[in-house]
DNA sequence: CGAAAACCTTGATGCAGATCAACTCGACCG
DNA sequence: CGGTCGAGTTGATCTGCATCAAGGTTTTCG
């Protein structure tokens, strides 16, 4: 499987899939030179940790393709997911030696990878970097505190239907849904990394998508692909205030 | 009782008790006495909401004094605390019109507010407070991303001594904690403020604390003030990966 | 192809924490 | 000083989700 993963690697900047979204965005053709001095690519299989919590870790770097999750553990295994990465997410944070979260590929990842120091150095002189990292930073302080009213206060079924307006609400904006506000989409997660990010077990994500699905919420074709045909009513169910959450 | 707060008020920067670890810590001089020309003081006793979700906001801030709590709530009123703001923490978000979560002062609180716009074009020349903005929001993202955990996988009791453990380690690092790893300090919220934090109810929290107290990892002095005489043994009722969470 | 390994579903049972309810304590105030 | 009101405690009961267990389906691989 990883045998494709070295097609998805951009030969250069200026046809990377995610140039104008990460944290290069601004950068100018100049910066980007630079840039290429300081990165590398890496490749990694679907399950494969690419990173443990308390390592050394001498790169940040960016998701290329693919989806990586971050995860906590307690002493006993708990696993809590604390952040979902998707193309063009930003991986560690400049001035910090070690990892603080196990990252985990999803499914076959590509990243683009700064070394640590230069990029931290690159950074000092071109503040737009900074700039551009804060409003992703500031994003994903958002998505975190979403998840955390999610985690807290929400019923499993809730959970589940949250969980699948995310998934839906991100398609929809790429597939520009069809006609009727119907909206369909593959899970990307297992159910136990559905769980891990749930704050569940596999089973209750298991029961409580039999019961979306029973309930006519959604319809399942085999495990993974989802249709929803009324994505109002799967915001009901999700339990959200008012307007599903649509800051700035 | 907002008597007082008009003399918790710094005459000036110099003399302002955030001033070194606020979003304004490595300004200077002369920065600093642009940041006086879009800079106004605001008091607000406890209890009060200070912003509603939103609502339009047209400047951002720093708390200089007192404790306040960002919260989010569903539909039919379950409410989830989703930050905590202590002195020299920030308010708002650059860049955006409105305020995505609700503000409440839990004691009284002064705050150090900045105009939207005038701090938004001074951001653009002066990068390094950008930076320290970077730093303060990447570190709120590690706390969020450790209460997550706390969210999703810990009991009730875990939640309570980890709870106790934020604090207590805050105050240890004030105090100069006594002699044998005894550790004093006052609880700043009610019983429900801390169910909101934690995703229980009061009666649980009221519960767990009494139980904690039962069996001698806590001694309660009125309701709200706590002694902990051997932090270690909170620190196990936490149930954190060994070493208790500490980063970088 | 056949067997093992992942992944997923469903059922039965138990328990942690929610809910409902009564009561205590201290602060405030007319 | 007695009354009220907010904060906290404690008890009884209920329930949503975890846990334990068994079996089904799909993918992988020798």
């Amino acid at each position: 499987m990883l045998k494709d993963a070295h097609e998805t690697i951009p030969r250069e900047c200026g046809e990377c899939p995610i140039r104008h979204r990460a944290v290069c965005a601004r950068c100018d053709a100049q910066e980007l030179e630079q840039l290429d001095q300081i990165k590398y690519y890496r490749s990694f299989e679907a399950g494969r940790t690419l990173i443990w919590a308390g390592d050394r870790m001498d790169f940040v770097g960016s998701v290329v393709s693919g989806i990586a999750m971050l995860t906590q553990t307690l002493e006993d295994g708990r696993t809590q997911m604390v952040g979902l990465l998707l193309p063009s997410d930003f991986v560690g944070r400049p001035g910090r030696e070690k990892a603080a979260y196990n990252v985990v590929a999803v499914s076959d990842v590509v990243m683009c990878c700064f070394r640590k120091h230069p990029f931290e150095n690159m950074m000092e002189v071109t503040p737009h970097i900074g700039q551009r990292l804060l409003e992703m930073t500031l994003d994903e302080l958002d998505a975190a505190r979403e998840w955390m009213l999610l985690l807290g206060r929400k019923t499993a079924r809730e959970k589940i239907a949250s969980f699948l307006a995310i998934l839906g609400r991100r398609n929809a904006v790429l597939n520009m849904s069809k006609a009727a506000g119907q909206v369909v989409f593959d899970l990307p997660l297992t159910r136990e990394a559905m769980a891990d990010y749930l704050g569940l077990t596999l089973e209750t994500v298991s029961r409580q998508i039999s019961a979306l699905k029973r309930d006519q919420v959604i319809h399942l074709e085999g495990k993974r692909h989802v249709t929803v045909p009324d994505f109002d009513r799967l915001l009901e169910e999700a339990g959200d205030d008012s307007d599903g959450g649509m800051l700035a």
